[in-house]
Parts: structure tokens; C-alpha cells; sequence
DNA sequence: AATACGGGGCA
DNA sequence: TGCCCAGTATT
């Protein structure tokens, strides 16, 4: 055992020491050797906004959040529309949804400060077994054992592991526990994700000049490229719907705000037929004439793949209800943006065809 | 244990 | 265009 933690020991520093010269620079990152400590409301943040998602795409959300709402307890006050509008075209909205809660956790149960200990920080919406060990080990550089998509690539490496995930999940996780050091814990945690992010690549990896060439067995062996292996996937299949962009006669747009479970929960879209794989029935929301614009919107899910039929009107403002989920929103504050991906392209596809007739 | 849940990047 | 990537909540 005494070989092992040897061993381990040295690849940790191995690492750090990458770490301290490559670090990426990062909004929500504090640099190795910093004198200030880590926000941990901006780590939260950042770590919730980058499940699933890459660096890029998060980069300027997590400028625009910290801008608009500079603590948890100004997010915790937010205007839950508000959020919803500013995560528009991030993806998995649920993220949004939770986010809010648990900001409002956060301000009300714990001062608003975030609670330092894994354990305690699993409790809170939005925050999973990643996230939690995360947080501890970054804002609060506790020795927790971080597991995301980076650390299970490169422990699969390291160690030649052939097994698929998610199988391999309890052995990857016990070479990363094995690798994780008493010192500098948060910076070790940033340092194998950020391996994994720009070295140590799900295609091509850069082995070359990976800090961990030498003890590394797939390098050795010839087989990084193909691991981590995983188990096959299935095939997306392909969902119809129908939109209705409709407009009234002064330029206000008819939208609903989605229910708050299930697909892109608790955001704007339009009105439409539900999505199934057979042709569906024409279901207007009001009464209108309404036309069929030539294209379609396509658009593709993490579990199917959706072509949406659009229809365009104007439509009487005096026909839409005022209790249920229809909504008109004034012309000077519509944004596009605000909308989900899907929404967006049918918008814009609508819009073209309702600029030209 | 399996499924629902977006969107962006790259070949 | 199509394939790959990747945490949390729910069932």
C-alpha cells in the first residue's frame, strides 16, 4: 500500500505542477497562488452551468448571471421569468429551475452562504454527487473525489480500463479516490478536468504532452483514443409537430409559458399540437386564418429528433383568454433570445415567411 | 437500472 | 448532416 500511495502521491504533484504553469483562465476560476479565496457562489454557478455544457457556450451566461445578480441572495430575489429568459438557449432548463430553488434555500435555511461539506451541499436542488464534490473541493478545497465525463476519460487512461461505462463507473471512481491528495485538493480537482478538457481529449488526445505520459498505460499500450469504451446507444427517433406564431394586428406575439416539468420546463414557446411520431391534427389556439408556411423547423433532442410544422396568423387579441397558458407579449419586449433553441429557429423560419407573402 | 432532459462542436 | 459529448432528477 505504501508503493500505492507513493505513487499516487508523486502523480498528483506531477499534476499540480502542470497545473501551476497551464491553468486555463477562467471567469469563475481563482489562479494557483492566488491570496484571494475562491466565491462560492460563483463556483456553484459555474459548476451548475457547465453540467453538460462546454466552457464556451457558459462563458458568457456566467458574465450576464454575475452581472445581473451579483449574490445568491440578489438570485434568490430574482424574478423566476427573468431566469428563465436569461438561461434561454443554454439547455437542460430544469438546471434553471432548480437553480432558483436553491438559491432561495441557500438565502432562507443557510444565511446565504453555502453549506462547506459534500454531504450538505447534496441536500440542495441542482446539486448532485459531480456538483457537490465540486463544490467542496473548489470553493472550500476539501479532499472530496470529483467525477464528471474529464476524470472518468482520464482515469480509464491512466489505468487501461476496457470495461464500458457506465459499468466501469465504481472502478474509475476508485483510481480517481485512490489519486485524489490531502494538499491542494480544489486545485487537483481543476487541474484532471482540465486535463481532460484540453490534453487528455475524448478524440485525439494530445499524449504527447500530457503531464502524465509516463505512468500512463493507454499511452503505453497504443489504446487512448478508443477509451473510455461505452456501452452502444440507441437510435433517436423522429417526433412531428405543429406551431403557431401568431401575431395581432399592433405586433404583440401569442406565446405560452410551458408547464413547469418535462420538456423545456417553465419556458416560453408557441402553441401547438403535442409531438408524436405520427402526423398530428391540427390544434390552433385561437381562431384565426391560419397559413402554413412552406419550411419546417428541425431540431434535434438528447432522445429524438423533432420536425415542426409552422403556421402563421393575426390574430384578434380580444380571442386569447386570460387565465391559462397563452400570453401575449408586447412588441417592444419580445426577444427572441429569451426563447428556447427550438422556439428560436420556428421564430425566425415564422418571421421570414410573415416579412414576405 | 433505465429514462428524460438541450445544444454546440467537429468530422 | 450526423455523430459525439455529459450531470441530475425521476421512475
Amino acid at each position: 500500500m505504501r508503493d500505492d500511495d507513493a505513487a499516487g502521491q508523486a502523480r498528483s504533484d506531477t499534476l499540480l505542477e502542470w497545473y501551476d504553469r497551464h491553468a486555463r483562465d477562467l471567469p469563475w476560476r481563482v489562479p494557483p497562488g492566488a491570496a484571494r479565496s475562491p466565491d462560492p457562489y460563483r463556483i456553484w454557478l459555474s459548476e451548475v452551468m457547465l453540467q453538460q455544457t462546454t466552457v464556451a457556450a457558459v462563458r458568457a451566461y456566467f458574465e450576464r448571471f454575475t452581472q445581473l445578480w451579483p449574490t445568491v441572495a440578489d438570485l434568490a430575489q430574482a424574478d423566476d421569468g427573468r431566469v428563465m429568459a436569461e438561461w434561454a438557449g443554454l439547455g437542460y432548463y430544469a438546471r434553471a429551475r432548480n437553480l432558483l430553488k436553491c438559491a432561495r434555500v441557500v438565502a432562507a435555511e443557510h444565511q446565504g452562504r453555502f453549506p462547506d461539506r459534500q454531504e450538505d451541499l447534496l441536500k440542495l436542488p441542482g446539486i448532485g454527487p459531480y456538483t457537490a464534490a465540486a463544490i467542496a473541493a473548489i470553493a472550500f478545497d476539501r479532499p472530496a473525489v470529483v467525477m464528471d465525463g474529464n476524470v472518468e476519460r482520464v482515469m480509464a487512461r491512466l489505468h487501461d480500463i476496457h470495461t464500458p461505462l457506465p459499468a466501469a463507473k465504481p472502478e474509475l471512481k476508485a483510481e480517481a479516490a485512490a489519486l485524489t491528495p490531502a494538499a491542494r485538493p480544489g486545485d487537483y480537482a481543476q487541474a484532471v478536468m482540465d486535463l481532460g478538457a484540453t490534453i487528455c481529449t475524448p478524440r485525439s488526445p494530445a499524449c504527447g504532452i500530457c503531464p502524465w505520459r509516463a505512468p500512463c498505460l493507454a499511452r503505453a499500450r497504443g489504446t487512448a483514443a478508443v477509451l473510455p469504451r461505452k456501452a452502444p446507444k440507441k437510435a433517436k427517433p423522429v417526433r412531428l409537430g405543429i406551431a403557431y406564431v401568431g401575431r395581432t394586428p399592433g405586433g404583440d406575439w401569442l406565446l405560452e409559458r410551458r408547464p413547469d416539468s418535462g420538456l423545456l420546463g417553465g419556458m416560453l414557446g408557441w402553441p401547438g399540437s403535442p409531438w408524436a411520431e405520427t402526423t398530428p391534427a391540427e390544434t390552433p389556439p385561437v381562431a384565426a386564418r391560419w397559413c402554413d408556411v412552406g419550411a419546417e423547423a428541425r431540431h434535434t433532442f438528447t432522445h429524438f429528433h423533432l420536425r415542426l410544422a409552422l403556421r402563421v396568423a393575426v390574430i384578434d387579441p380580444a380571442q386569447v383568454p386570460a387565465d391559462g397558458p397563452l400570453l401575449l407579449v408586447p412588441k417592444h419586449r419580445f426577444r427572441p433570445s429569451d426563447l428556447p433553441t427550438v422556439m428560436r429557429k420556428a421564430f425566425d423560419l415564422a418571421h421570414g415567411a410573415m416579412e414576405s407573402p
